[in-house]
DNA sequence: TCTTGCAGGATTGTTGAACAATCCTTACGC
DNA sequence: GCGTAAGGATTGTTCAACAATCCTGCAAGA
């Protein structure tokens, strides 16, 4: 006899099981170029070398390359071709503008606040104290958005962690395009050590008033790049 | 000689002249049906059925079908095709829970309060009180829709509010399992007009607070409806 | 020199047909 | 009732083709 709590258990591993399609995979395949940032932002990407490079037809990739388009990180231009995507300054705008409105939210409100939370933010700190450590400053970026994925975490809300996650991937395209990331990163180490000594505290309030006071400090820091960056 | 005014203004209108392939054109159909309550939700869509009433190839509406599985709007099975989705609990309580952090925060700290935008709010407002009187719930509930998308508007994020119309849609999607939707909608429209007329006051703190009861009830009430409706 | 108009080639948008893999249904035997 | 096998239907994926559109280069004209 099985248990009705074993068989919703079950329910909700179906996702894991069904997943994979190859329009998925590919769409994966190149996401991950992209992000990666072996793929610049502005760059072509003619349909046929995708077909060729990953041997599935042009169909799934075009299937793959829309599923991308959705997500931001690629562009569409009609019968011209998709590109990988080149944020420009109003889209940094207006990613901050909604993490700015997100991520304070989630430390100060957010349903799942506990000590397994914070824990997560304690584990990306240190992975980005250990990266910086190695000069590696990719993976501090790679922490910092773990940290800020963390945050909004705090939420426990599945939508906005997918949603994160796609400004996120677009954050990695303005960074993409900056020619050193390492001043971008490393005044946040501070930050986010203070975020999470403060959330390890309960000071929730105090917490989300410094993911606000960080966003605006980067936010007029990657203004600052843009205006010497084009023209 | 034009002006680089001239031409920047051209190249803001680019978007318009882009527009429109006939993917996009069948996503912009199948979602219609969908969020108009015309497709059930849990009903199925065979592509065969969706390529023969609409005269488009297979491959055209697969690439449509994604685009709506992406959006929420459909699910996809595989090998068993793709379904309008049918919103359980777990995801009418997510659906809030993004609310409750998204809507009051745009409410009390969004960059584009104004005038203008409140006055869209009131506008919405007016449009739920006449759909009320003339019995028309469905209308009431398009209304009460434009309501809340006015509300993230005050943020003045496209992003924001491109995510706010993913969620309205997924809500459609939860009303359309209703038996009678006049409960849901009736109670509410006091409380736009409150929330309305706290902001035409300038009283953004109280707006918020009066948001964030309103998702309150209005979470509540639907999972009690949940109860009565399966098993 | 600068612009305009026009072939030619390449790429995209879309279609149609095909095939393997998978699912659903039904019938059969136990 | 339960496992199993056969058959049909649908999906996942590929291939090949064609029209529409874009880009390039070049020639003609102001």
């Amino acid at each position: 006899m099985t248990s009705v709590d074993a068989l919703a258990s079950l329910g909700r591993a179906r996702a894991l099981v069904a997943r994979s399609t190859t329009a998925e995979r590919v769409a994966d395949a190149v996401r991950e170029e992209v992000v990666e940032g072996r793929l610049r932002p502005g760059e072509r990407l003619p349909e046929q070398d995708v077909c060729t490079a990953l041997a599935v037809s042009r169909n799934t990739v075009r299937e793959a390359l829309s599923q991308l388009v959705a997500e931001r990180v690629l562009v569409r231009e009609a019968h011209r071709g998709v590109f990988v995507a080149r944020p420009d300054r109003d889209a940094v705008r207006d990613v901050y503008r909604a993490r700015r409105l997100i991520e304070p939210a989630a430390v100060r409100y957010g349903e799942a606040w506990s000590r397994d939370g914070v824990a997560a933010l304690r584990t990306a700190v240190q992975e980005g104290h250990a990266a910086a450590a190695a000069g590696d400053w990719n993976a501090v970026g790679s922490a910092n958005q773990h940290f800020h994925r963390a945050l909004v975490g705090l939420a426990g809300s599945p939508r906005l962690d997918q949603q994160m996650g796609l400004l996120l991937a677009e954050m990695r395209l303005v960074f993409h395009r900056m020619p050193d990331v390492r001043e971008f990163f490393e005044p946040y180490l501070a930050r986010n050590d203070a975020i999470c000594a403060l959330l390890e505290a309960g000071d929730r309030a105090a917490a989300a008033d410094a993911v606000t006071d960080y966003l605006d400090a980067a936010l007029a820091q990657l203004l600052d790049a843009y205006d010497a960056l084009d023209r």
